[in-house]
DNA sequence: TGCTTCGCTTGATTTGCATCAAGGACAGCG
DNA sequence: CGCTGTCCTTGATGCAAATCAAGCGAAGCA
């Protein structure tokens, strides 16, 4: 089924997307390598210097005070810690999530290179939720007094903070729509779909993907238990719409897991 | 059991939260009623200019580029509207609600008096979400790039603004817990108390509310059918914990309403 | 090497909520 | 005033997912 199980797409360099303004060429590669740079960094597309100028680029650079490496299964923040920076993942995979005071939890997101969390620490100086790393992870710590301090000078990093935190709005207006309106096999697919599509924008594969998270975890994020992912998964293969071996999935039908989401079950 | 169903509390003058930093006396009434004036504004200290200077409140006063009423049924905005503002509500009452392709939708929330508005439109300058009055109600349209523009400028307003983004994200977490793990009886439970604290917040009773949305609105909001939620509702009645005649509803128990939310079934 | 643990799958059964269905309360209106 | 439509309640039934339970395979470890 899969020649090797253990085959990952190689990281790549991110594609130039073409939403990103001008040329936006940068010097080779300054060797210096300690020095924290976004320029030299292949998710700077799709991280916090998107959009930018070089001069700009240059400017931002100062918001990444320092770099931290989180090992698989550590938190990089908890719920109710003291928030003081915002995290740029460079590498590695997140959930957050957030319990209950009877202690349910519930992942709330699953997030990837060149996505930002912490954002949910801003209103009450504290988090409220925790961040664990699902695989052993580099992010770069952006402290929050310099991203406000810098978002005033930099119109274009004014822009692009509040983008993602609109972003992150809407994506949990889409979450909530699935939980509260649609089936396991409809959340799953939906799942599956938004997964290989981001990792698809990180030059990953379109059909194939490793799952970094359990299927327990997968289930707290949709809602569901994990005998009920697990039996989803082996519906979907059935069906012959993905393959599956432990953790590496490999979708044959994504206009049929697209036809699962927009399907309500009367219609 | 409600002396006059129809008694409403009054809309109050915002009790001082003490929140708000030193003692921020404004002057008495500037008797130009037309011009738009943060700082005659009794939601000032729930609203925009929350912890604001008086000078900055003068300053921020500007972002406020007109006032408009919505009637009762009709949008504020919708969704693939061009997004060009932020809407603070000054009265009346709103749902947000998302929809799917295949036309089934979802409340993501319930906004009152005092809350902003159109968040979701930042990241693709288009809204995302429909906003509808569920009755008569008025904003202040606060133009997105004269926002931006002046939060460059007045750091607390930047702050501020940050901090609406950030506590919709966390709000939209608790929902997400609420969807992916409560039972019906919690969900509502959790509904309840919820209103009721930001209504009280507001000024209004601390164990008396007036729905402004029908069970259906309500189910879609907590991911149940208007059945459930009415069979909710009189499972609470039946237990003494709640009264209800029509869309007025007293709480008898808040404690067991919070003993609802955070019991678990098993323990 | 065998033992243990963890993550996963699959089957049997239960159950909470949805669905289907009928009727009541109230507001608006001719 | 009675008619109509909307919103709500309540009952009967069905079903999707939870729960309970057993066992398997891979990874880690002594």
């Amino acid at each position: 089924m899969f020649d090797d199980p253990t085959a990952q797409p190689p990281y790549p360099g991110t594609k130039t997307t073409g939403s990103a303004k001008g040329g936006t060429k940068v010097a080779p590669l300054a060797m210096q390598s300690i020095k924290v740079a976004c320029s030299n960094c292949n998710l700077r597309e799709l991280c916090m210097p998107m959009g930018l100028t070089p001069s700009e680029l240059d400017r931002i650079e100062d918001v990444v005070a320092s770099r931290r490496k989180i090992k698989r299964g550590s938190t990089l923040f908890r719920n109710g810690e003291k928030f003081t920076s915002l995290y740029a993942i460079r590498t590695g995979f997140f959930k957050t999530c957030v319990a209950s005071e009877d202690g349910r939890d519930q992942v709330t997101g699953f997030q990837m290179a060149g996505e930002v969390i912490g954002l949910d620490g801003i209103v009450n100086d504290n988090h409220t939720c925790d961040a664990v790393a699902l695989e052993d992870a580099e992010v770069c710590v952006m402290p929050f007094d310099r991203v406000e301090e810098l978002s005033r000078e930099v119109n274009a990093l004014q822009r692009h903070v509040h983008k993602i935190m609109s972003r992150e709005i809407v994506r949990e207006n889409g979450v909530m729509l699935l939980l509260g309106s649609m089936r396991a096999e409809e959340r799953l697919a939906a799942f599956l779909l938004n997964l290989v599509q981001r990792l698809h924008a990180r030059g990953f594969s379109q059909s194939e993907l490793v799952l970094r998270m359990t299927r327990e975890e997968i289930g707290s994020y949709l809602g569901l238990k994990l005998e009920t992912v697990s039996r989803t998964f082996s519906k979907f293969v059935e069906d012959g719409i993905i393959e599956v071996k432990q953790r590496h999935v490999r979708i044959l039908g994504t206009d049929a897991l697209r036809e699962i989401v927009n399907t309500r079950v009367g219609g």
